[in-house]
RNA sequence: GGGUGUUUAGCUCAGUUGGCUAGAGCGCUUCCCUUACAAGGAAGAGGUCAUCGGUUCGAGUCCGGUAACGCCCACCA
């Protein structure tokens, strides 16, 4: 074994290996209980961020000890075809070659977006592997496999039959640079300065004018009426009149309307019922017709007169001027708003009056927020549900067509003769209706997430009753950041309950995302995006794994510093290590794949056995409640500060005793291989490699987890390590040199210091020591002590003695503290009565302790000479 | 406007049924190349746990107010 750590050497050796013993495959525990995970499926043309890296570590995580624990462990990969996203990125591929789409027609591009697709999508798997993320890819899965577009036709069709799918003229979201309709979360909000714009509309039998308020003027082109509310006292007289809309000359009522906001601007709102929500409502109660005045281009139609053809900000300064002149304006103030963007390229949305497809959400709202009610699903951590509720709570219909190309089409037919829609997962034939018109299929795809919320049973072959179906759904977990519950969880909580009667994941564990060292969202734009495969090549992917997990406490984001990812790689050197070292007393090969733990310890093995046993313990509780932060930072410091730092020098002091050295050898190696097997799901790479020099046969990925081995620390323990420490301390304070051996006289009333303990503290303090009691005359010496266990030293020609005065003040200062702190506490009468009583009796034990000690101390200090 | 999160060592963060003498990594100081590891070892300095008030024998931890920063949601014409 090499001196020290190579990540890249050992990280391109094992992935084959585990895929060629089919590890990752969940028969490889035949009869164990199934567990599954589906993984949150990536943009197929896209490439794995950071993010997408901490999800897939704590993924692997899991699924990697569920399989070590014997279950039927199956984490199912694929990817998604990622509708806009994939489609804008093949097209601005297309427009460096000065093409558009619509150059290539429908089917040429969809075939682009294929090609771009098999070239990426292997990509991903690529990085995947890369990671070591140990997925099934026997059961790999793609949003346009044959068998997942089947479930969404079965489910389109089933919702539509339902009528819970219907087409209509609703007012939706419209991006004009990807000129499609978007869902209301695939618009992103951003607050904004702008004008609020108050417009004199005069009535029209010359008695006077209103005033309306508002921040899109270019939006009159397009109004039908200006509202009022009932109850306001400034407008009553005002309803059933009739304004002249200026520029166009239009002549339009005046309705009342609750809808309308008291306080707000004016009061009087135009309606502009073709481009805004809360119009197109009004009008719906008032009959007002609905006049388009912005284009899929987002220019001026030629309803708008004298300002068609201009884009719509153009028309808005036009029209200000064109009012201004005409002395329409009476006022413009800065108002604060927030406006609508497209999620996928940032262009200003427009609401627009459009027919599509819609999801009626409504009959589903009450079915899947009941399983998080009634603890059938749970997020992980809990405060996500009440997101979730408030979410579900206020959901309107979904927009789900999308005039794109890439995508699943939507299985609908219109008939050219008498209009009939038919909605069918096949191709009919002829209409169903007439029987003879032609028929020509919808041209609009679904959005998205229609097929990414059918993944959970989609994946597994839904609708048809498959057995992975039967075995792996529902699904055990859902790991995801918290971004996408809406586009997602939600969603698949719906069709899971709709479709199959039972929330599609059990858990539903919410991580953060992944910052910055500053905490700022990592993005190409500030260029401050960290490439975890960058990462992986300098650092290693174990290392960046670790500095993940590590950091991931549940539902934070995670702001990620290259010295973590430093850290982690050094742990990966440590270890490295501590196995060479063991190797120097182990034979190569030769430690059991499990158990074999020593019959007859010697002491300091009992020790690190029962220490172990008790990180197991905890650290699987730790896991169990997905506290990835926590249980690593526990095993981390166990194997860094007692094992690495304790055990292994203590080894090579029993190891010097022929009697004691087979079991230490026995110790060291079991307990080593354990440390690889818990670490294994975090760190897969490093223990794979270090299992094989230790254990030699098999693979550490198909190992079984360790259990406790039952094992209690032996008495002296505490003191010892304490004793030890003490006279570093002491060295150091006083500035000797660690190699120079200190003469002590050991007082030890309890005959605490058994021969294993005297060899330690002889070799780990680096003392010689007499044990035999307090010497005849304690003048001339000080001490440390640990528990009753005194260590006198003489300070002759050792250290000078004022200057081991300070240090004996020092002690009694800190110890006058802590002893004033619980004899405060134990004085309160209430304390006593009220505190439970292991508590009060360890405030009084401290007490003994600490007024002995501070005795021994001030005795010490009056004998210093 | 509604909701929600954060505020703990110089920096980045842990701290989950209230018992903490408040931890980790990095950085800093001192000593040590002790044959597993200098990508290391030993020892140490550094914190009125944002702030005010409350509950409690006891509060970093629970409750209420305040401030700063952040995020999410919203038919803010």
């Amino acid at each position: 074994m090499e001196a020290s750590y190579d990540p890249q050497a050992v990280e391109s050796r094992w992935y084959q290996v585990w895929e060629d013993a089919g590890v990752f495959k969940p028969e490889i525990n035949p009869d164990g209980e199934p567990f599954s995970i589906v993984i949150p499926p990536p943009n197929v043309t896209g490439v794995l961020h950071i993010g997408h890296a901490l999800n897939m570590s704590i993924q692997d995580v899991i699924i990697r000890r569920k399989r070590m624990q014997g279950y039927a462990a199956l984490w199912l990969p694929g990817t998604d075809h990622a509708g806009i996203a994939t489609q804008n990125v093949v097209e601005r591929d297309l427009a460096k070659e000065g093409l558009s789409r619509h150059d290539l027609g429908r089917e040429q591009f969809i075939e682009q977006v294929w090609s771009w697709k098999a070239k990426h999508g292997d990509r991903i798997k690529e990085q995947v592997r890369r990671l070591g993320f140990s997925t099934d890819w026997s059961r790999e899965r793609f949003t346009l496999d044959d068998g997942l577009s089947d479930a969404v036709g079965h489910v389109f069709v089933e919702l539509y039959n339902q009528g819970l799918i219907y087409r209509g003229e609703r007012i939706i979201n419209w991006c004009p640079r990807c000129h499609t309709a978007l869902s209301e979360i695939e618009v992103e909000h951003e607050n904004e300065v702008g004008e609020l714009t108050h417009i004199r509309y005069d009535f029209t039998d010359g008695s006077g004018s209103v005033v309306v308020a508002t921040t899109r003027p270019e939006t009159m082109l397009g109004d039908t009426a200006v509202a009022v509310h009932p109850d306001d006292d400034r407008y009553k007289d005002v309803t059933g009149k009739t304004v002249t809309i200026p520029l166009i000359g239009r002549e339009v009522p005046v309705v009342a309307d609750v809808g309308v906001e008291l306080e707000f601007g004016t009061g009087a709102v135009k309606v502009t019922p073709a481009h805004d929500a809360l119009d197109f409502e009004i009008s719906q109660r008032h009959n007002l017709p609905a006049i388009k005045v912005i284009d899929t281009e987002a220019n001026i139609t030629e309803a708008g007169g004298e300002f068609f053809g201009q884009d719509r900000f153009e028309a808005r300064e036009a029209i200000h001027h064109a009012l201004k002149k005409q002395g329409y304006i009476v006022e413009v103030e800065d108002h604060h708003h927030s406006v609508g963007h497209c999620s996928r390229c940032g262009t200003v949305v427009e609401p627009m009056l459009s027919l599509q497809w819609f999801v009626k959400v409504e009959p589903m709202i009450e079915p899947s927020v009941a399983p998080i009610k009634d603890g059938r699903a749970r997020f992980v951590p809990q405060r996500w549900e009440n997101n979730y509720f408030r979410w579900m709570e206020n959901l309107r219909d979904w927009c789900i067509s999308r005039q794109l190309w890439w995508g699943h089409r939507i299985p609908a037919w219109y008939c050219d003769a008498c209009d009939e829609t038919i909605v069918s997962v096949e191709e009919p034939a002829a209409c169903t209706s007439c029987g003879h018109g032609s028929l020509r299929q919808e041209q609009d795809v679904l959005d998205t997430w229609f097929s990414s919320q059918l993944w959970p049973f989609s994946t597994m072959g839904w609708p048809e009753e498959t057995e992975d179906l039967a075995k792996y759904y529902p699904t055990d977990v859902l790991v995801t950041a918290y971004d996408i519950i809406y586009f997602w969880v939600a969603r698949m909580m719906m069709m899971g309950v709709h479709f199959t009667d039972t929330a599609p994941f059990q858990d539903i564990v919410i991580h953060g995302l992944v910052r910055d060292a500053d905490g700022r969202k990592m993005s190409k734009s500030t260029g401050n995006a960290i490439d975890p495969f960058d990462i992986a090549d300098e650092y290693g992917a174990d290392a960046l794994r670790l500095a993940l997990l590590q950091s991931a406490a549940p539902g934070h984001d995670i702001p990620l510093n290259i010295e973590w990812i430093d850290a982690a790689r050094r742990f990966g050197n440590k270890v490295w290590n501590a196995v060479r070292f063991t190797l120097n007393h182990v034979e190569a090969g030769s430690v059991p794949a499990a158990g074999g733990y020593p019959t007859e310890p010697g002491p300091a093995d009992a020790w690190i056995l029962s220490r172990l046993g008790e990180i197991i313990t905890e650290y699987d509780r730790l896991l169990d409640e997905y506290r990835f932060s926590d249980a690593v930072g526990l095993l981390y410091n166990f194997a860094w500060s007692e094992v690495f730092d304790w055990y292994l020098e203590m080894a090579k002091t029993s190891l010097r005793d022929e009697a004691a050295a087979a079991t230490t050898r026995q110790t060291l190696g079991v307990v080593i291989r354990d440390l690889l097997a818990l670490f294994h799901p975090v760190i897969p790479y490093v223990t794979e490699e270090l299992w094989h020099e230790l254990v030699g046969d098999g693979l550490v990925a198909a190992a079984s987890w360790p259990i406790p081995s039952g094992n209690t620390a032996p008495t002296g323990i505490d003191e010892l390590q304490s004793l030890i420490v003490s006279l570093r301390r002491f060295r150091a304070e006083h500035g000797l040199s660690p190699k120079r051996s200190i003469d002590v006289l050991i007082d030890d009333p309890d005959a605490t210091a058994a021969p294993w303990w005297q060899d330690q503290f002889t070799a780990l303090a680096n003392v010689d020591a007499v044990y035999d009691g307090p010497p005849a005359a304690v003048a001339g010496h000080t001490r440390v002590t640990a528990g009753k266990i005194q260590a006198f030293i003489p300070l002759a020609g050792l250290v000078d003695v004022e200057a081991e005065r300070p240090r004996l003040q020092k002690a009694i200062a800190e110890s006058e503290k802590m002893l004033e702190r619980s004899q405060a506490k134990l004085d309160n009468p209430n304390f006593a009565d009220r505190a439970p009583a292991e508590v009060v009796a360890g405030e009084e034990q401290r007490v003994t302790e600490m007024s002995a000690k501070l005795e021994k101390l001030r005795t010490q200090l009056a004998e210093l000479v």
